[in-house]
DNA sequence: TATAATCATTGATTAAAATCAACTTTCTAT
DNA sequence: ATAGAAAGTTGATTTTAATCAATGATTATA
C-alpha cells in the first residue's frame, strides 16, 4: 500500500461523486486537500472486519470485494466494489464504530481515501449533502432487505439469474452479453452459492437453450424469455 | 384501523424517541399536532409492501411483524416491533419511495404515526437529529448485514441460539428465562427456518440438557455455558 | 515453453433442512 | 365447559445444495 500524490483527481472528478455532488467549490477543496490516493495490490487488504473506521473510500481503478469470514475459515463475499463506487461511507455516523467487513482487493486498485471527520463536518453545512447520504444509506438497507429475501425465498438458480438480469439495462429484450468482472467463484460466493453449484446452473441453463457460457461470458439469447423464466422458474420447480 | 385523539401521548414521551431526543419543545409541539394515534386489530396490515410509503411509525402497545412474501406465498418474517421501537423511518430519504415490506399486527396494537414530510423539514433545522437519524440508518445497516452473515454462514442452531442469547444481558452468567414475544412460528420465520425445524431444534437443545421449554419460555441453565457452545457448535457439526 | 498454481468443471455422495402427513396440545369463543 | 381452530410436535421422506474427489482448463511465471 503507497500514497501517491493526489494531483491527478480534479475537483470535478470529486463532483461526480453522489454524495458530493452538491458541494461547492470551497468545500470540494478541502475535501480534495484531505484526501488521499492509495494503490492497493492484488490480494491485499484495504481494512479488516472490525478495525477502526476513520474512512470512507472511492474505488477509481480495479476490484474490490468486501467479506466476512466464519469461524471455520468459510468466506463470503457480500460485495464486489467496481470502479466509481463508494463504500464504507454508511459507518461514518457511527462514532467509535469499526468496519463490519473485511475489504480486500480482487486487482491491483487504486482507491481515494477520505477522512470521516473532514467530510462530517461538512454535511453539518450541507442539508443537501446530508440529505444524499440519507438517501443512499436508505438504498443501502433496501439492498440488503432484498439480499435477505433472495436468500431466503429464493433459490440459487433464481439468485443467479437476478444477478445475470440486473447486468441488463431495461431497454434490452433479446440477446445481451454479460461479463463476470471477477473469477466465477468471487460470484458465487457473492451470489451464496458454492462454485460447484454455480458451474452446474450454469451448464443447466446453458442446457435449457438460456444462455452459453464461454469463459467469464454469458451470452444470453433472450433477455425476456430469461425475465419471464425468473418469474416461473421457483413455481416450476415445485 | 380508527384513529384516537392523541392526548394520552406527551410531548416527554415524544423526547424518549431517540431519533427525536435532542429536538427542542416547540419542535416536539410540532410533531405531536401532526402525529396520530391508531389501532390496529390483531392480523390487520399498517402497510403493504410496495405502498408509497410518507409515514414512519413507532409501536406504543402490541406487536408487529415485518415480512415479504415469495410468489408462492410464503411468508419471511424480517423483524418483529416491540414496544418503543419506531419502524420505517429509514424510508424517509427516498422521495417517491414505497414500503420495502408488509406490515401485519400480530397481536392488537397501538401506534404513534408520524409524517415524513413534517419530520424532515424539522430535521433540516437539527443537525443533531439529522446525526441521530444517521447513525439508527447505520446501525440498521449493520444489523442486515449480521444478519446475511447469520444465514449464509451460521446454521439454524446456530441462528436460534443467537437470538436466545441476544436477549441477555451481558452480566447474566447462569440461568436465565427467555419468553418468545410472538407465536413460536413466527420466531421461526425471523430465523428463516421452519416450524418444524425450530420444535426440532429446541427439543435436541433441550435434550443436551441446555435448555428447558415450557410453551414459550426457554429457561436456559447456562448462560456461559450455551455462549462456549455457540461458538464452537458449528466446528462440532462438521 | 514448460511448470506450477489457480480456477473451473464434472461425478458420486452426504448432509441440513424442507416437505408431507398425522397427531397432540393450546388457545379462543361461544 | 366444550367445540373448533390454531399452533406445535413428531416421524418418514424428499430436496437442494454442500461436500468430497478427481480431472480438465487457464493463467501466470520461471
Amino acid at each position: 500500500m503507497q500514497n501517491q500524490p493526489y494531483s491527478d483527481t480534479t475537483i470535478d472528478e470529486l463532483r461526480q461523486i453522489y454524495l458530493f455532488s452538491s458541494l461547492n467549490d470551497q468545500q470540494l477543496a478541502q475535501i480534495k486537500e484531505n484526501m488521499r490516493h492509495i494503490q492497493i495490490d492484488e490480494g491485499n487488504f484495504l481494512f479488516k472486519h472490525g478495525e477502526h473506521a476513520a474512512r470512507f473510500f472511492m474505488l477509481k481503478k480495479g476490484h474490490i470485494k468486501l467479506l466476512r469470514l466464519s469461524r471455520e475459515g468459510a468466506e463470503k463475499v457480500f460485495e464486489v466494489v467496481s470502479p466509481g463506487e463508494t463504500f464504507a461511507e454508511a459507518a461514518m455516523f457511527m462514532p467509535q464504530s469499526s468496519y463490519p467487513m473485511t475489504a480486500q482487493a480482487i486487482s491491483d486498485s487504486s482507491i481515494l481515501c477520505f477522512e470521516n471527520q473532514i467530510v462530517i463536518d461538512i454535511l453539518k453545512e450541507s442539508w443537501d449533502a446530508c440529505s444524499q447520504l440519507m438517501f443512499q444509506m436508505s438504498q443501502r438497507i433496501h439492498m440488503w432487505i432484498n439480499e435477505i429475501d433472495h436468500l431466503t425465498l429464493q433459490s440459487a438458480t433464481y439468485r443467479l439469474i437476478n444477478y445475470l438480469l440486473y447486468q441488463i439495462p431495461d431497454n434490452h429484450k433479446n440477446v445481451y452479453k454479460v461479463k463476470f468482472p471477477v473469477p466465477k467463484h468471487v460470484i458465487a460466493s457473492r451470489l451464496s452459492i458454492k462454485p460447484e453449484t454455480l458451474s452446474r446452473i450454469l451448464h443447466t441453463l446453458n442446457k435449457e437453450g438460456f444462455i452459453t457460457v464461454k469463459g467469464s461470458t454469458i451470452r444470453i439469447h433472450n433477455v425476456d424469455r430469461l425475465r419471464l423464466h425468473a418469474v416461473g422458474v421457483d413455481v416450476v420447480s415445485q
